[in-house]
DNA sequence: CCAAAAATTTGAATATTATTCTAAAAATTA
DNA sequence: TAATTTTTAGAATAATATTCAAATTTTTGG
């Protein structure tokens, strides 16, 4: 039973499975990996972006490629009221930035950067960070090296 | 230049660019977009591909879809030694473990880790974390709301 | 449990795209 | 500048996407 009547059942499930892991996988592949019509599976898909159970389809891109190769968390304080979110939206419009999240405890935000190399988070910070309005403090950790990094989600193996 | 003699121009840049938005952009939208042929995109599609620069095509699924409702940040301590990451490789392996980051301070690693909901997060630590060997110690972020959630680089506008 | 309604699937037909390959063009190199 | 290498275009073929009506399956309400 899901919150907004979403209902999946396994073909969903195996659908969302093969397209997490190769969203350019064909509609023909994936009709013929599950034994149904390709015409049926392109309704499912359809259906499943419509309810927004797919968000998006894309390429993950090497940062070292692009030269962006420093990867930061930074913790910052604000003077948001507790519900509003001022900074956190003009944090989200930083391109580099490429989380924004609303976390318990410190009436703050952590995000998640990436520039070129320290110049760049210093420049960032400096001429970025630094003119919003309500940034009371950061806190700035550096990643040395990251082992794993996916945004795939655990799907269930079978609907119950 | 670039370090590994990848050298990319505006063109892989556009790709890259088209890529990022809609991995399921096809070859002939992109050929029409651009201005060129289809065999001409194909081959700079591959070779992005071989090249690794583009590492992966995937679809962004709603946790919420998946009742994966609780987000949380866990820093934790080990007793890896510097330049060793057994604990890392061990965390990696872990499905709900979205990422794995060696940080530079706190002889330690992040974890971006996703679960149903509280009782999710600490079966997480207590069964899985907790069986891990060399780890010495966990502090937990939680995040109430992420404002946003994206792994799109900055590509260059125009080579030099 | 049954009948009606709704949703899903199939299968075939058509439109569109992917892929391959060769020749031409462009860029690079010596 | 000439030779070499790389890239592109263009055409031909293979494959896939998309559409749609009919059949099937599932769901719903009694």
């Amino acid at each position: 039973m899901k919150k907004l009547e979403i209902s999946l059942d396994n073909i969903d499930y195996q659908i969302l499975r093969i397209m997490q892991n190769n969203a350019r996988t064909n509609n023909a592949d994936i009709a013929r990996e599950l034994g149904m019509a390709p015409s049926a599976i392109l309704e499912r898909v359809k259906k499943l972006e419509q309810k927004e159970v797919i968000l998006q389809y894309n390429a993950k891109i090497n940062p070292a490629a692009l030269d962006q190769n420093l990867l930061s968390f930074i913790f910052i304080k604000t003077s948001d009221i507790i519900g509003e979110q001022g900074v956190a939206y003009l944090l989200a419009e930083i391109p580099e930035v490429q989380e924004v999240h609303d976390i318990a405890g410190d009436d703050g935000y952590l995000i998640k950067v990436r520039t070129n190399d320290a110049a760049g988070l210093v420049d960032l910070m400096r001429n970025t960070l630094g003119k919003i309005e309500g940034i009371i403090s950061t806190r700035t950790t550096i990643v040395l090296e990251t082992v794993k990094e996916e945004q795939k989600l655990v799907i269930p193996t079978q609907t119950v």
